[in-house]
DNA sequence: CAAGTATTCATAAAATTCTTATAAAATTCC
DNA sequence: GGAATTTTATAAGAATTTTATGAATACTTG
């Protein structure tokens, strides 16, 4: 299903598309890609993509108003490519929807991890029953009903708020801001610490070693993802 | 009552019928297996069952025209085994009467989970047994009578509605409005202090030691819960 | 009105959440 | 590469919120 899978890739140098380009082609994707935010447009109206790989820098339509304008109409899976100095912008296109990131200059076998990752995610989105399984770790939505294999696990109001979101969103990337707002609503934007000591919390009751955690792992500048599924 | 459910395996696969097989009766269920659709309703004839857990793809009689056959004489909840790629099969199935699926590759976590979903939707639906009893606690709704032990317990209207909503979702999370609209019907969801009243009217009732009860259990922040099985 | 029931209020106890301090890890800078 | 700096993890105690409890008050119904 992964095989075959269309890539559209978008970026305004002539050699990283190239390089894309070959290097997927020869994994087995389609590629298709564009130089610039209005061409990808142009380019899925014409062609259904299964993800998109965006280069944050482009002329015209930035990295960021690409990333709002296919969410607008679509739940493409988006993966940023951006600079090593750029996390400010980085964080803002994982707000704006972006699904994760890899930065500069980056290796394709990590590029295609991502892509693979991203794909497994989309594949098994919609659900009869919300009852999602992380291998031993199964959370029912109906019932609230957490459990790591035979346990039961008790989860105080924001556990549960935490883990619902990120098991919810797993494998993106989520920034503390989304994180912050999906548990404290909005307006705790800056209360970082007391995320991390949530996180902390959650990690005690369902990590086998908190310190070397397996589903809550943290992308340090930017926030924590949940699983991005065995790679 | 999940407790030695039985379940059918059909799955022409020794190897996968052989490791739920195992997996699930060290649960505490009773595991029917058929290699084939034609075995399956064989063994269904001779045998009840309460679940059953059906592959998509099986020689002869595949799972959708199983699941049809089982539909057209019963109710008996079916879980769809479906490989990564068989969304359209799926789909179809789950519109044939299926009421569940889980998508190899499976962790038996996830199996049980739904398992335990499904029974539990099919336990509250019918109303069958009108006598539960959890330990020395038994609740005849029959008769509207409640014993602990030899004792005879009186309980006044709204206590034993509260007992009754809570026996009857033994086991599960009851938040506080579901609590509060069972018992004091629509427009009561923010009497929470009502609600605390009452839960301890009926600990000092049924529970031998109020203060650390054993049937009424309390989740802090949600609601209560009525004694999740012996453990 | 009387007896039992239900609600409200005040306070004690328990649990959760927040804060603060320090250790560990990651990142940056030279 | 290694020191300095920032970021993250961890622990423990304080503050806050939630729950339990006892008793007083209001309500219903025969």
């Amino acid at each position: 299903m992964n095989k075959g899978a269309r890539i559209l890739v978008v970026d305004d140098e002539r050699e990283i598309r190239r390089c894309l380009e070959l290097s997927l082609e020869e994994k087995g994707y389609t590629v298709l890609a564009a130089e610039s935010g209005e061409k990808a447009l142009d380019l899925l109206q014409q062609r259904p993509a299964d993800v998109a790989i965006v280069d944050l820098l482009l002329p015209g339509i930035d990295g960021i108003e690409l990333t709002r304008s296919i969410r607008q109409r679509s739940t493409l899976p988006i993966i940023i490519l951006s600079a090593i100095g750029d996390d400010k912008k980085k964080v803002e296109a994982l707000e704006t929807g972006a699904d994760d990131y890899v930065t500069k200059p980056f290796s394709i076998e990590e590029v295609v991890a991502r892509i693979r990752s991203v794909l497994r995610r989309v594949v098994g989105s919609k659900d009869v029953n919300p009852i999602l399984s992380f291998g031993d770790l199964v959370v029912d939505f109906e019932h609230r009903e957490v459990r790591l294999g035979d346990e039961p696990i008790k989860l105080t109001p924001m556990e549960y708020e935490l883990l619902k979101y990120m098991a919810q969103n797993a494998g993106r990337v989520l920034t503390r801001r989304m994180l912050l707002t999906a548990v404290w609503g909005p307006g705790h934007e800056d209360d970082t610490q007391s995320l991390r000591v949530l996180v902390r919390q959650l990690r005690k009751k369902i990590e086998k070693i908190p310190a070397q955690p397996c589903f809550i792992l943290t992308d340090p500048g930017v926030g924590y993802r949940f699983k991005s599924e065995p790679s």
